[in-house]
DNA sequence: GCCTGCGCTTAACGGTGTTAAATTGTCAAG
DNA sequence: CTTGACAATTTAACACCGTTAAGCGCAGGC
């Protein structure tokens, strides 16, 4: 049933995702859904936690056991990003979400466990971990928040005009192209620096 | 109006915003308020920018004419953060909404010029503003979506429990006492690595 | 004195999350 | 074969939400 709600964000919105259309996909009548859970923000937690299963399968899938860890943390958080740009506000959904079980320990756990393996400090993976998914979170956030990438879709922001807005203002004005375009390659971008970051000042031991 | 509403968001949070408590506040009754907005959208983008505008005056107040890049960007970022954590649900109110003025752009030609005057090329200059941006939003979401700080304040998030919880994990159960115990510290060994990140991969000619 | 239009009110509409009580279906014990 | 317990659902209702339509009072300009 988080599966069902999940199906039907993706076709109404997080702000049109009503108890009572839920339940109609389900063939059921609104109060129905409170035999299940106690609120709507417990569904949207058990739809939080349904997201975060589905990537840890995929995760569990691709694993590459003997990776440097900046590649497996790349990867880690292209998944996150990608997931999350599967459905329709999932990254409003998903954060700040509390989960409502605990599938996400064992991939946390493998993750900080190769953290440390590479000379973190138990508290620098742990930092490094949060420090990457905030970024990624807060990039993914302002992407759904800015509707289709204009590189790719119609009907997405409109970069020339806001270039003409700003004219008194070059560098902002040109900034546009490189923000608002190519969402993917910017994400990257940000990425490398971040985890290149977190290796110059999180990272005990310096890797040989 | 956007003042009041920003003044009360606090005391009710997001969720209990609604037309009428703000209509209460200001004397009127809740439809007067359409006269002046479009719809609640709308208030709440005004709400951003007036967010935006009293986070500028004290950036042009505090500003230090010749600071080392690394040092004007972080500064600007903790002033992000700083005023985000101003208001409950700040983040969530800032983040995504369409400014309606341009008094966001004059800050950020000045930010972006300074990257550029250090060494940045236009488009790397806004690729590291937005990759410092996305983290600090995505940090402050999660502070707040997280309750109180339990380093801070009661009622927070019940770490000891959380540890027990995650008995069999013992990294991902140590990790929250770096991930969820002073926030402020915790953003700011993130900031440096991201800084530090965005130094080492996005400036073209390394500062001499 | 009249008109225009701003700023507001009253009334109402459809929709929301949520609760309480009554109802059905199922299945085991007596 | 009946009874009773229990899970799962329905119907009805509540208070509140954002939003729209119509009308009212009151200022200033002609």
């Amino acid at each position: 049933m988080a599966r069902t709600a999940l199906r039907l964000l993706n076709e109404t919105g997080l702000d049109g995702l009503s108890l009572r259309a839920i339940a109609k996909e389900l063939d059921v009548k609104a109060p129905a859904l409170y035999w299940h859970f106690k609120d709507k923000q417990a569904l949207l937690d058990e739809m939080a936690t349904e997201m975060l299963r589905r990537m840890n399968e995929e995760l569990a899938a691709g694993a590459v056991p003997d990776a440097e860890w900046p590649d497996a943390f790349a990867a880690a958080m292209r998944g996150l990003r990608r997931h999350l740009l599967m459905y329709r506000d999932g990254a409003k959904v998903y954060s700040g979400t509390h989960f409502t079980d605990l599938s996400y320990a064992a991939p946390m756990e493998a993750h900080l466990r190769m953290l440390t393996d590479a000379g973190f400090t138990p508290g620098g993976a742990a930092r490094a971990w949060l420090t990457a998914y905030s970024y990624t979170i807060g990039h993914v956030i302002e992407e759904q928040s800015m509707g289709p990438d204009p590189a790719k879709a119609e009907g997405g922001y409109d970069l020339a005009a806001r270039a003409e807005r700003l004219a008194a203002y070059p560098l902002a004005s040109a900034a546009g192209d490189e923000m608002f375009r190519d969402y993917d390659a910017g994400f990257e971008k940000g990425l490398t620096a971040v985890i290149a970051g977190i290796g110059a000042t999180m990272l005990e031991t310096r890797h040989a």
